[in-house]
DNA sequence: CTCTATGCAAATAATTTGCAAGCAC
DNA sequence: GTGCTTGCAAATTATTTGCATAGAG
């Protein structure tokens, strides 16, 4: 596990718990965003199952460090995403099938600065997300 | 109401009921995007009011028609805004105290060509929204 | 040891579904 | 009349909270 993470939960007084770090791999080794109850899913087979309530408690926590995004999908449920040794993007999702792919794109530098000048709110961050039909569902 | 709601609800075999109507114009005179809970909120006090279930209803159904877009802001509950007669756009909402304001702009045109054509997805819609901190919360 | 973290049960909150009765066309 | 609609009750689904116990530092 990075560096990065061990040293973010230790500034936070965080501990490395068996069940955190197995939610924290799962997150980890999933390439697009995930959810809450997708991991339990995954950990729920292994060796050392976790509680749902852990998964959530552990997200919301992952969230205020600012080590996990929300992706939200209009699916009924969030999804999440870790944010560390990643690069900024988004993702595209198809209406179909629901497959989700990522974009490694994101063109909106310049245009936070026009809404922060517009609006006078200061911007820390966004949400972006595609919407249409994979070329299997076309 | 505009005609253009009214064939679009003729269109689809839609009947013009006097709970739809009153969900219709609460959704009409909503400036922001609306929980539907809201929507309920407003007409409980009204002389008609309306069965939440009604408002979920005729949500998903103008949703379908495309009369109406859900705009998701990480709250929890989803947020609805007509569509019909309004000019594309976007939104910043506070972290603070979650005031929502419109952004009447849409950079997008250019870039969903190019999602289009690097992940071969045909594009039909996109969400963006922005977060932040309005000038009273700063 | 102390304080955070976890599991289990239960509570909330949002949204959906089933069904009989009501109303638009 | 016929078929879409509604209200009410109940079910689902997602997420949160309370509390006693377990475990990391």
């Amino acid at each position: 596990m990075a560096d990065s993470i061990l040293d973010s939960l230790k500034a936070g007084g965080k501990k490395l718990t068996k069940p955190r770090r197995a939610i924290l791999d799962v997150l980890e080794r999933s390439p697009l965003p995930i959810t809450a109850s997708a991991v339990h899913g995954r950990l729920r087979k292994s060796k050392s199952p976790v509680d749902l309530v852990t998964v959530y408690r552990n997200i919301a926590m992952l969230q205020e460090l600012g080590l996990v995004t929300p992706v939200g999908l209009f699916e009924g449920q969030m999804r999440y995403e870790v944010r560390y040794g990643r690069e900024h993007h988004h993702h595209i999702q198809c209406r179909g099938c629901g497959r989700i792919v990522d974009l490694m794109l994101c063109p909106l530098k310049k245009l936070t600065a026009l809404v922060e000048q517009r609006t006078r709110f200061s911007v820390d961050d966004h949400a972006l997300e595609f919407f249409g039909w994979c070329p299997q569902c076309q």
